[in-house]
DNA sequence: TCCAAACCCTTGGATGTCCTAGTATATTGC
DNA sequence: GCAATATACTAGGACATCCAAGGGTTTGGA
């Protein structure tokens, strides 16, 4: 870990910001900054964690999602909705889960077109295995007080759907 | 842009949680959850606004830094500390400025380890026009309303310097 | 003084993301 | 029924990030 910078380097930024004459922007700016900041220290996290179990975050995803659908199969196009990433992303996932024998690709019944991405026992068991270590080691220490919690869900919920994410 | 789903798959995602019994991580999981999708809209924003200028979020960031120092230098190290990046991750950065002419790298006048990265005439004039551009489509219209602003980072700055980031 | 440890930057490799283009299959419209 | 359009996945390329390792420079203690 590199030790802690003297000052906060976005809080400096902001003031730049204000220097420059921006001061009408500098309150997001910062804002913004800060989230992009936030995002690569909990991702760090959280590849951490899952690298003992073989996995990234990305791979992760995608397993915990496959995990959740009943039949513990989904089309990729769905999976690439549902996880918000280009489709080329499932597949460089699907490839290397599969190379771990997590994941088997099989035909879709009636559309040719389609490919579903189904769990293998052993891929289910990691995904749990996974999940859990996320829970106790991630989740559970997330380093955000209760209620900012629920300010975070809030406040970024409205964005998502503004952003157009989901209408409902 | 995708069509937006008809839920939110993060509350999705918490109410699976919960049905699990992970009760008690499910917020603070939702909440990682939305930082991790709330970057990537962003970023998104941030790129599609620098790409007609040639920079990425990760070269404007440098040249940004650059244009701020009053001298309009900085050792690489330095920049890799403000920016909170690997080493290799400003190489990279000042590689492609430098072949662009945006930077140059010069030797430090006393320690030869050190390597100085110094804005062109070029690069501070590109650097101020990409900044106006950020200012006025993505941080004046955020879509964060002025008051969550001040929450993110009040939220976001407490959760920073936990995490080790600064220590004032 | 001198050599080992610390520091700085770069190279090479792995991973992930996106974009563009291409192939295959479905669906739609005339 | 057949051509045009739309959809699904994959291949190849550009970028960014990190880690591990290597070569040059400085520093500090024996």
């Amino acid at each position: 870990m590199a030790s802690p910078l003297p000052r906060d380097p976005i809080a400096d930024a902001r003031l730049n910001w204000e220097r420059h004459g921006w001061s009408d922007v500098a309150a997001p700016m910062a804002a913004i900054t800060a989230i992009m900041r936030t995002q690569q220290i909990l991702l760090a996290r959280i590849e951490g964690v899952l690298k003992p179990f073989g996995l990234t975050f990305a791979r992760y995803e995608l397993l915990a999602l496959l995990s959740f659908a009943r039949s513990g199969a989904l089309p990729m196009n769905k999976a690439s909705a549902l996880l918000q990433v280009h489709p080329t992303s499932v597949t460089n996932a699907v490839d290397r889960l599969q190379q771990a024998g997590l994941v088997i690709r099989s035909p879709h019944p009636t559309d040719g077109r389609t490919t579903l991405i189904e769990l293998t026992q052993e891929g289910r068991t990691l995904a749990k295995r996974a999940t859990a270590a996320l829970n106790s080691e991630v989740f559970a220490q997330s380093g955000f007080a209760d209620q900012d919690v629920d300010q975070l869900i809030g406040i970024l919920g409205t964005f998502r759907r503004n952003a157009g994410d989901f209408s409902e």
